[in-house]
DNA sequence: GTTGAAATAAGTCCATG
DNA sequence: CATGGACTTATTTCAAC
């Protein structure tokens, strides 16, 4: 794919995208000064070129009773990509993330109790060329 | 505030907000099975009690040629609030992480050259009281 | 929950550079 | 030939009921 050119109107857009992904694109039309009908095509060939990867929520998760980890593992290095493969999916996976550093892989996890966070550990436990698990990393976004 | 209450409703609601929160009104209406008027409601309910915290955008930062990278801090226990406050923030902090584990305090930083990384680092590390910085903890969101 | 008016989004076509 | 604007139609939002 070629790679696409970002002018300064499309980081606008996509600033404001960050701060709210709901508005409307009649209003950063408004903000921007160009027509909602370009506002749209830019915004899908973002979407297009992969750059808008997709569009989020940002939840209070405590307040659903959630307690959220970060579970980091070092892995076989050469075996990374099988590995993720292998990490057992669900809705309580946030996110899986690449990493160098003190771990290779993040694991973005969400759990209601203690209980389902240690079946989700014995789970990943099972997985082949996993040499260390870093789990329970509890975390609160504060900005 | 009084905590509310969610019902299986509100979390389709947050589920399908969650896999693409551009989606409209009338959309999740549409599959749910209940009126539109209904939803934007209990949209408006989620926002007002803070469950639903924020709208936002998934970027690939490197098609934007940004690299990501997670700072941890490890800093004096009673003064993680203070730190807090400190650490300068502007457009390239994603976010900014309360952490029981490896780190007190993880800050999520894009950077679009090493220099910019290491001027941050020198900035955050003219903080008080924080004891060690883990820097260039490089990420990729593989799910 | 329904309804109707206003706002917004989507689709098409045309002009421009 | 990619982009923005103008126009038309379809859909969505929003508030009164």
């Amino acid at each position: 794919m070629k790679k696409q050119k970002i002018d300064d109107i499309d980081i606008k857009i996509l600033k404001l995208l960050e701060k709210n992904s709901r508005i409307s694109n009649m209003e950063i039309s408004r903000r921007i000064g160009l027509s909602e009908g370009a506002i749209r095509k830019r915004i899908n060939k973002l979407k297009k070129n992969n750059i808008i990867k997709g569009f989020c929520v940002i939840l209070d998760y405590s307040i659903l009773g959630y307690n959220v980890s970060w579970i980091g593992l070092n892995v076989e290095k050469n075996k990374i990509i099988n590995i993720i493969d292998e990490i057992p999916k669900d809705d309580n996976i946030k996110g899986i993330y690449l990493t160098y550093g003190d771990h290779d892989i993040i694991i973005e996890y969400i759990y209601r109790d203690k209980k389902e966070l240690e079946n989700y550990i014995k789970e990943i436990k099972k997985i082949e060329d996993i040499k260390e698990i870093w789990p329970a990393i509890n975390i609160e976004k504060v900005y």
